[in-house]
DNA sequence: TCCTAATTGATATCAAGTATCAATAAATTG
DNA sequence: CAATTTATTGATACTTGATATCAATTAGGA
């Protein structure tokens, strides 16, 4: 048993679907690797657009597990579809830059605190919750006061 | 101007229509009235069903046009096409029961104060908030107690 | 009533995502 | 390491949800 063959801990992605006891082929680890690599939400069209290599059914299919695994967030949008975010912290919320549709996670305990204290008022049990904040973020800010009207 | 032709004011969506320039025509009634028989949230299709007298485009289209106005709530689900609900307060969050699907409104001073406490933290500017609580509503809780594990 | 612009709805089309299934690749076993 | 078993892949067809088109129809003002 050689300290070599220790997996480094950065490689999460393949890892949540070994751990599920799927198989590690070279198609899985493309997709895992291209979301790690590249930064922010994306939506399953967009991975199949960057990793032509690899079939659409297999796509969608890998995508399912790293959410059933809980990964991947699978965040619905208004229009359009779903975009996938990488979860970092096990409970979490996301901004959506309505803009340039950045999205970032955050945590604050206030409110997992006001989930307590809503459990009075509703009629029924808790089993969970979502939450996003839409916000223009501060790169788009920045480029609406630089280029005037030009923030397409 | 008899006092007849008053329109009572429970005709909300047709006149959310009017208020907006738009013609009331016989399928935009059918619709709108339906909306407000019914009971509880609805997909698009559903009322397509409903409706078979009235043409799948301008159902699709009704629906837009209500919740442009700001008169429906487009709720998008993790699963599936998104559901529709009559916005009776002007702002508000909901409730989702993970086993029916039941969605009702709530409102609750405190998240709105938590969403000013976030506007610190958050990297740009907060233009708005989304937030569901799934729950395991009331009825079918009793239906679990009642009916054991026949719960679906 | 007449006129014009808005509306309708059958149809075609689009977009996102899933099912199928023969070919292929991973793991297991002898 | 070869043989075997089983999971996986991906081209294709299909499903579903929703929108675009456009000739026929209708609402509502003049």
């Amino acid at each position: 048993m050689p300290a070599q063959t220790i997996v480094p801990v950065e490689a999460n992605l393949i890892n949540a679907l070994e751990d599920r006891g799927l198989r590690k082929t070279s198609a899985r680890s493309a997709v895992t690797t291209r979301i790690e690599t590249a930064s922010g939400a994306f939506t399953a069209e967009q991975l199949c657009r960057d990793l032509p290599e690899v079939g659409r059914a297999t796509v969608y299919r890998t995508i399912r597990h790293l959410v059933d695994a809980g990964a991947l967030c699978k965040l619905p949008m208004l229009d359009g579809a779903p975009k996938y975010s990488v979860a970092r912290n096990e409970h979490h919320h996301h901004t959506i830059c309505s803009r340039c549709g950045a999205v970032e996670e955050f945590r604050h305990s206030t409110v997992e605190r006001v989930m307590r204290s809503l459990e009075k008022e509703i009629d029924g049990d808790i089993v969970g919750h979502r939450m996003e904040i839409f916000i223009t973020c501060s790169n788009c800010l920045a480029e609406s006061n630089r280029g005037g009207s030009s923030g397409r």
